[in-house]
RNA sequence: GGCGCUAUCGUCUAGGGGUUAGGACGUGAGAUUCUCAAUCUUAAAACCCGGGUUCGAUUCCCGGUAGCGCUACCA
């Protein structure tokens, strides 16, 4: 049996996330951490549910990790599931009893609340009546079916230190003298964390414990447990944990959402940023490099870049707020039903008018409620959910992505908000909004002119120019709509006829071009005109001209 | 209460016995542009406190303080 701490082998790693609920970005970060370790070093990456709390676990929150592991892309070459290994944790848990390494606590199970009122100063070791029970007592009682839990049997009054080297936070040790007498089977029989976790571990010959600095201190329980074991005892690294702004741990209750993974993907961001940005809290390459691939990471990843203070998530706002913020499930679910309304909707008017082309097209009926699904859709500036580093890092990721990877996921969010674009259609558009978007999901708000049959109403007095007046409006757009009829559509030539009108008119390009904008946009703000222009196409661009036209007067 | 871990700009961090304490996000100002973005320039912004050790501590040691963790038949 080769002792999986052994230097020189190839690394094996687990991620061992319980499944009490959705996955967790600290959970995540974990995650992440392993996953660099292992790929960095050709080793195996393991995931383990460690689901032996069935009073907690739920299949939704296996659901839920298994959802969140999959965005993310990061991979792993093997799988379990403790609940099917208790048959091992409890003949092991046996093994160490008969070792004499363990005995029977009749104590009944006490609550916290117990542990205060009897909590004298002091830790509570372990309880001498039960300790010290006689062997024959102790058998009696268990034949006679008595509930018990099982301790280990911590060494004590031996001067025993246990020690073991933190591969973040060094050397670490504790008297055995102090570490209490912990449970390594519950009353019901099942095997409690510590024993299962370190039985599989064992079992799984993993050499690289990586995991969360809550787990410090219990790893001198660990140790004593594989030595029961006769396991060699792998390798421990601590990672800090990540922590919300006023330092507490994260809390879906205290900080909303922005503690669940699919909270990030479904805000658009890219997974390669999320990535990148939770492994930049507390670790660090040392060579200021923030922005960085996955594969770039994965190289510069190692053990002593990672830091050993707690990492505070910059999360500026609270559940409170978030709720103030953004629609609630039921709203969103009412938005992507209205969207779905209204494409078919416009489906019908589009049949229709083939038809009949002579015929007055008919309004839409929802295109009213369209409109609020956009504002609703758009109005939260969602980033403010969210750790400015994240976002900054997401947009960056975003404008190194190839164009057609890009469009494909930008795709989703177009359906969901109730748009139905053709996917040639978010190609064109999406190198004009890919700069102005932070988060994918941005594009909606960014692009929505492209997809709308019919613009929402504006406020006309936007498509009055600076320092100018309606007639200059006026003017400005009768001109436009005879050089765009007579005009390439193409940038160049639309650059030049459109410069050249303004020059005729007297007037700067961007006086100019702002009613053009407004009108073929609807608002003032958005991506240059010449490409937005060309992408819009000429009849689309004309008739707003004509409605705006309408609507200066 | 006991034990442990931690402490550099608002946040993430680099650094390290002598430095103008570096970078990034965010924020302010400016430049550029057909708007918005993007980009560029620039500004403000930090070594928790007190003792040592030392010629010299932000860095090393001790103490304090604060935060976090463990102290469950949760994980």
């Amino acid at each position: 049996m080769p002792d999986p701490s052994s230097s020189g082998a190839a690394p094996r790693v687990r991620f061992a996330p319980s499944p009490t609920g959705f996955l967790h970005v600290g959970s995540a970060r974990t995650f992440i951490f392993n996953w660099l370790y292992a790929r960095h070093s050709h080793g195996t990456m393991v995931l383990r549910l460690d689901d032996t709390d069935v009073e907690r676990n739920t299949d939704a929150s296996v659901q839920s990790i298994f959802e969140g592991l999959r965005w993310l892309g990061l991979d792993w070459d093997e799988e379990y599931r403790q609940s099917e290994r208790i048959d091992l944790h409890r003949r092991s848990a046996e093994a160490i009893f008969t070792k004499g390494l363990a005995y029977r606590d009749f104590t009944p199970a006490h609550t916290a609340d117990d542990n205060q009122s009897s909590g004298a100063q002091g830790a509570w070791l372990f309880n001498p009546g039960m300790r010290e029970m006689s062997g024959e007592e102790s058998d009696r009682r268990a034949a006679a079916g008595e509930p018990f839990a099982l301790r280990y049997r911590v060494p004590r009054g031996e001067g025993r230190v246990l020690h073991f080297v933190d591969g973040v936070y060094g050397p670490q040790t504790k008297p055995a003298d102090e570490v209490e007498d912990f449970a390594l089977l519950r009353s019901d029989g099942m095997p409690t964390y510590h024993l299962a976790s370190c039985v599989d571990d064992a079992d799984l010959r993993i050499s690289h414990i990586i995991r969360g600095q809550d787990h410090l201190t219990n790893t001198f329980k660990h140790l004593l447990i594989f030595e029961a074991l006769d396991a060699p005892a792998p390798n421990f690294a601590h990672v800090p944990l990540l922590v919300a702004p006023d330092g507490a741990k994260l809390s879906k209750r205290k900080h909303g959402p922005v503690v669940s993974v699919t909270t990030y993907r479904d805000a658009g961001f890219l997974p390669q940023a999320f990535v990148n940005f939770l492994c930049l809290l507390g670790w660090s390459p040392k060579n200021d490099r923030e922005f960085m691939s996955l594969e770039e990471i994965r190289e510069l990843f190692t053990l002593d870049g990672v830091n050993r203070a707690n990492a505070i998530v910059n999360i500026p706002l609270s559940m409170k707020d978030y709720e103030a913020f953004v629609p609630s499930p039921e709203q969103r679910l009412k938005i992507f039903e209205l969207g779905r309304r209204a494409i078919e909707e416009a489906e019908i008017v589009r049949v229709m008018s083939e038809m009949d082309p002579d015929a007055e097209k008919p309004t839409p009926a929802h295109t009213g409620e369209v409109i609020d699904l956009r504002e609703a859709v758009n109005r939260p500036p969602e980033h403010g959910l969210f750790d400015p580093k994240a976002v900054w890092l997401n947009a960056e990721h975003i404008r190194a992505l190839p164009l057609d990877e890009l469009s494909r996921d930008l795709e989703p969010f177009f359906l969901a908000a109730g748009f139905n674009p053709k996917p040639e259609k978010i190609e064109a558009v999406a190198p004009l909004i890919r700069e102005r978007i932070k988060l994918l999901r941005d594009a909606v708000a960014a692009a929505d002119f492209f997809f709308l049959d019919q613009l929402p109403p504006y406020d006309p007095a936007e498509l009055i120019p600076q320092k100018g007046d309606a007639a200059m409006a006026r003017r400005v757009l009768e001109t436009a709509l005879e050089v765009l009829a007579a005009t390439n559509f193409d940038h160049d030539s639309l650059d030049q006829a459109l410069r050249g009108a303004a020059t005729e008119l007297g007037l700067k390009a961007g006086q100019a071009f702002q009613p053009i904008r407004v009108a073929v946009c609807g608002r003032k703000n958005a991506p240059p005109l010449f490409e937005t222009l060309v992408v819009l196409g000429r009849d689309v661009c004309l008739e707003r001209i004509r409605r705006a036209l309408a609507n200066v007067a």
